[in-house]
DNA sequence: ATGTCGCTTTGAAAGCGA
């Protein structure tokens, strides 16, 4: 049996826990890296989880952005944040500001390492949120490349909502884009350094078109005016080991949806749920 | 149409973030 892990921004996982559970068993998913679960992590809903069977680790600091992993492969060595993470926000009354819930990692299955990523927006090119997020690409790819140089053999993939959109085709129509975050090319810079550090999207070689959001607002979804903005990126060894690929759309219709849809790719290596199947032949 | 969501503060409606 292949592992299929799968990464998905899903807006809130108190609103749509069932949904994304029920997509989670339907689609015959190991691990997921959740992003923007929206809750602290005495909030999620992890018996939800823990029902169909998937451990959860989370990360989650307020009611905005957080990260989480769910896995029914094992989570070891959990990680919050990444070393030089930038912060952003009101101070403490201390005086410091805290670090944002956008990046987490944890090895599943057999040492596979995965890093689920909700990227700062940006919201504006000059709002201060802009810089941040590019410091925070900038400091995540150098966290990665050390990562890397250390153990060049290792499969880890960084896997969310990258709020970038490296290419043209990756959204509508960039006139609408004009001036905006997003399509940048400082954004598209700093994504395209993460590739100069070893890393490929191992998504895009299968799945050559398609958006993996929509806006919520004037019709984007049904008019299909869309982004391509949540991607995996894969060391070597991980992109070694890919066999598949999919954007699932439809997660963007019916009742409550996410405005982003899930990405999964598929490995060709053996689930640890194999070993202790019973042998029926 | 800055046209939709989700969360929070707050006790119905507004602010924030995306």
């Amino acid at each position: 049996m292949p592992v299929r892990i799968a990464t998905w921004n899903v807006n809130s996982i108190r609103a749509r826990s069932g949904r994304v559970v029920d997509w989670l068993q339907r689609a015959d998913i190991d691990v997921l890296a959740l992003q923007e679960i929206k809750c602290r992590d005495d909030q999620f809903p992890a018996a939800a989880f823990e029902a169909a069977g998937y451990e959860v680790a989370t990360h989650g600091f307020n009611q905005w952005n957080g990260v989480a992993v769910a896995s029914r492969v094992g989570i070891a060595d959990v990680e919050l944040g990444f070393p030089g993470m930038p912060a952003f926000g009101k101070p403490l009354p201390d005086g410091t500001v805290p670090l944002e819930a956008r990046a987490m990692a944890a090895t599943v299955g057999d040492g596979i390492r995965v890093w689920s990523l909700y990227v700062p927006n940006g919201r504006d090119l000059a709002d201060p949120h802009y810089p941040y997020k590019l410091a925070w690409l900038d400091r995540l790819r150098a966290a990665t490349a050390e990562r890397l140089a250390g153990n060049p053999d290792e499969p880890v993939a960084l896997m969310g909502d990258w709020n970038v959109a490296p290419l043209d085709s990756d959204v509508w129509d960039m006139a609408v884009f004009e001036g905006s975050t997003h399509v940048s090319q400082p954004e598209r810079d700093a994504f395209a350094a993460f590739e100069t550090a070893g890393l490929t999207d191992v998504v895009r070689p299968l799945i050559p078109t398609g958006y993996t959001y929509w806006d919520y607002k004037q019709l984007r979804f049904p008019r299909n005016e869309g982004m391509r903005i949540d991607f995996v990126l894969a060391s070597r060894a991980f992109a070694d080991l890919v066999t598949g690929a999919s954007i699932e759309r439809n997660e963007r219709k019916g009742d409550a949806p996410s405005d982003h849809v899930p990405v999964v790719v598929e490995l060709d290596v053996e689930s640890p749920l194999d070993d202790d199947r019973p042998m029926i032949f």
